[in-house]
DNA sequence: TCCAAATTAGGAATGATTATTGATTGGGCG
DNA sequence: CGCCCAATCAATAATCATTCCTAATTTGGA
């Protein structure tokens, strides 16, 4: 498996910055990789709790925090909900489900040039794009 | 002025959903205008204070939520920041620094038919759409 | 005017997140 | 191999934004 070469990669972005991969921020990834959804931090905790009773959420928070710092995890704040986390970093399009909670990926649109569009029109330097969409998913659709 | 009629719509529009326009909630109004930027629910209330000190902060939430229910008024979420609002309601992009907290309109660019092509590509019925940028402003430049 | 329903003020409660602090750990160096 | 120092952690208190609750007030309509 790639594992350890994943597991390489992260740790040297993460010595990049002066940080370790001690075993509570590989918990945290393994969790992130377990849910290949958007789990909470508090969400994280839970799975991470599991199998090392001892974490503590605060300890989940900061290493989701270090993580995202170096590019390994994205964050994203939905209304109404708290943030929530995501090992793919790449340009994508997450919608949330405004009536049960779900987030899900909107496969086939990108943001396109609209990043460099934007920063063509501001005088700020972009650090961050992000469309945060939500709606009604199919399973609630039908409920209604 | 056309704040008469201004009024007279908003007055229409709250009356559609069984509200009706109380002082309190005009004075949020007002507030909105008065700063023209994207005051969070703690500035309106400040503002709202001046004229009127026994408004409670409660009172200036759920006017805003109102007011955001009836689609006078648009929310948005930055990261580290509380919610943030806005009287234009008009599709539009607003960046905030990540230095200083400024939020301002990106001119010149649209989200075009993403809503649209979003909605082809999901099974999610889109409710609402929002690009949430940040960067460093000019200022926070200058300063580094 | 009077009533019922909507709204408000004030403050307590909640939920998410951050800060603090003392203990623990782990990797480099003798 | 074992010590040392800085990084990290656990536990919990504190903070911040927001919502909830309740009694008092206001409002529009009969």
């Amino acid at each position: 498996m790639t594992n350890t070469a994943l597991e390489q990669d992260i740790r040297e972005k993460l010595r990049r910055s002066g940080y370790t991969l001690t075993s509570q921020r590989r918990a945290v990834l393994d969790a992130l990789k377990e849910t290949q959804g958007h789990p909470s931090a508090e969400d994280v905790y839970l799975i991470v709790k599991k199998k090392n009773p001892r974490v503590a959420l605060g300890t989940v928070y900061q290493a989701l925090s270090v993580l995202e710092e170096i590019g390994v995890v994205e964050s994203k704040h939905w209304s109404e909900s708290p943030t929530r986390y995501d090992l793919n970093t790449e340009p994508h399009l997450d919608i949330r489900c405004v009536n049960c909670g779900r987030v899900s990926e909107v496969p086939g649109v990108g943001l396109g040039d609209l990043e460099a569009l934007v920063q063509e029109n501001t005088a700020y330097k972009v650090t961050s794009t992000r469309l945060v969409l939500e709606g009604i998913c199919p399973v609630c659709q039908g409920e209604g």
